[in-house]
DNA sequence: AATTATTCTGAACAGTGTTTAGTATCTCCC
DNA sequence: GGGAGATACTAAACACTGTTCAGAATAATT
C-alpha cells in the first residue's frame, strides 16, 4: 500500500501549495488581484484543478483566514509577560495595531471581510483561533481589575470596546479616512500631522484613557 | 435658445436616474449586486451611455458616497440639542450605531470601502459633508470638558478614540464577528447573549467608561 | 496488454467593468 | 422641405472574474 501513501501524500502537497500559492499572490498584489486563474498559472495547473482540493473561493480565504490568524497570535507571543497586567493590555493594544500595518491586507481579510466568517458559520465550523484571541484580551482586562483599574466595569463589555476602538483605528486607517483626517482636521481642530503621528497621537489618548480608569 | 437649456436638463434628469437607479439597487439587492448592467436595465437605457454621464462605476460610488453622508446627517439632526452636552454625545453615538444598524450597506459604502476615499484623494476633491460629522464630534467633546468630563484628556484623539469605538463595534457587527463572538463568548466567560444584545451591552459599557472620565 | 481508476484540462457558461465604432435622431441653416 | 452637421445612443467586442463538465491523459490493477 505504499503508492496509495505516496499519492496522499502528493495530493496533500498540492493542497498546500495551492495555499501557499494564493498567500503569496495576496499579499503581493492584494486580495483584488488574486483569481483562481492566477493561483492557478502560479502553481502550473489548469484552474480547474483547483476545484479538485478547494470546494469554491471561500475554502480557500477561509484557510488564509486561519494562517491569518495564526500570524497574529505569533505578534502577541512577543509579547514579555512578567510586567504588570495593565502593561500587557497596552502591549497588547501595540502588538494589535502592528499587525494590522504590516499586514493591511491580511488584517483585512482576517477582521473586515465577511466571506471568511460566514464561511465559519455556514459550514457550523467552530473558530477556536478567534476565541483564543479575545480570550487573552478578556483574561488581561480581568487581571487589570486585579490591579484596580475598571472597577464598576464589566469586563466582557469593556473588552469589546477595547477591541472595538483599537479595530475601529486600524479599519479608518487601511480605509483611507483617518488619512484624510490627517490632512483636514487643521481646519477643524488645530493640529495638523501625518496619518501616522495621527494614529500614535490616538493610541496615546487610549492609554491615557484607560490609565484615568484606575480605581 | 430654449432648445439647448432642455436639453441640458433633460441630461442633468438622466444623469439623476442613473444615480437613482443605483441607490435603488444597492439598497436592494446590496453593493456587490448592482452593476453597471443591472443599473441600466432599470433606467432602460444601454450600459455604455451610463459612461457618458459618470466616467467610471467609482464616480457613481463616489456620489452614492456623498448621499449616504447626508442620510447619516440628518440621523443626527433628530438630536435634542436642548440637553447637556454629555447626553448629547451619548446621543450622538447612539445615531451613529442606529444608522449602521439600519442601513448597513450604506454605511459600509462610506465607512469600510477604500473606494470611495480613494476616488477623494485622486481626485483632490474636498469631503466637507466627512468633516462636518467630525466637528460635531469633536465640538461636543470639547463642551462635555466645560461639563467636567475627560479632564487632561487631549480633545482630537478623544474624539477619534469614540469613533473609532463606535465604528469598531458597528463593523465588528456587520462583518459578522460579533455575532460569532456573541455565541462562542459563552464558553469564554459567562455571559451568553444573541448579538443585539451583546450590542446594547457594549454600548452600555461605553456608556459606563466615559462616565467615569468625569472630573 | 487490456481494463479500470485516478488525475487533470480545454472549453464553455454566465457574469463583471469598460471601450469603440457605428447608427439613429434631432437641430440648424440654406 | 432637404441636406449637413452635431448630438445621443447602442451593439458588439475585449479582457477579465468564479465555476462546471465532458473528455483526455496518466497511472494502477488485473
Amino acid at each position: 500500500m505504499g503508492v496509495a501513501e505516496r499519492k496522499e501524500r502528493h495530493k496533500e502537497d498540492l493542497k498546500k501549495d495551492i495555499l501557499t500559492a494564493a498567500k503569496q499572490l495576496f499579499t503581493e498584489k492584494g486580495f483584488e488581484a488574486t483569481s483562481i486563474r492566477a493561483i492557478a498559472e502560479k502553481i502550473e495547473y489548469s484552474p480547474a484543478t483547483i476545484y479538485l482540493y478547494y470546494k469554491d473561493k471561500n475554502e480557500i480565504v477561509h484557510a488564509l483566514h486561519q494562517d491569518g490568524f495564526n500570524l497574529l497570535m505569533q505578534h502577541f507571543s512577543t509579547i514579555d509577560f512578567g510586567q504588570s497586567a495593565f502593561s500587557r493590555l497596552i502591549a497588547l493594544g501595540k502588538a494589535y495595531m502592528q499587525f494590522a500595518f504590516e499586514h493591511p491586507d491580511v488584517y483585512t481579510l482576517i477582521f473586515s471581510m465577511k466571506e471568511p466568517m460566514q464561511h465559519v458559520t455556514d459550514c457550523e465550523k467552530e473558530w477556536h483561533e478567534g476565541d483564543r484571541a479575545f480570550s487573552l484580551l478578556y483574561r488581561t482586562v480581568e487581571e487589570c481589575k486585579k490591579e484596580g483599574y475598571f472597577k464598576d466595569l464589566e469586563s466582557v463589555g469593556l473588552s469589546f470596546m477595547i477591541w472595538s476602538s483599537m479595530h475601529g483605528l486600524c479599519t479608518l486607517r487601511t480605509s483611507g479616512h483617518l488619512e484624510h483626517m490627517a490632512t483636514s482636521c487643521a481646519e477643524v481642530t488645530d493640529l495638523n500631522m501625518d496619518v501616522n503621528t495621527l494614529l500614535d497621537h490616538n493610541f496615546g489618548t487610549f492609554i491615557a484613557l484607560l490609565e484615568k480608569l484606575k480605581n
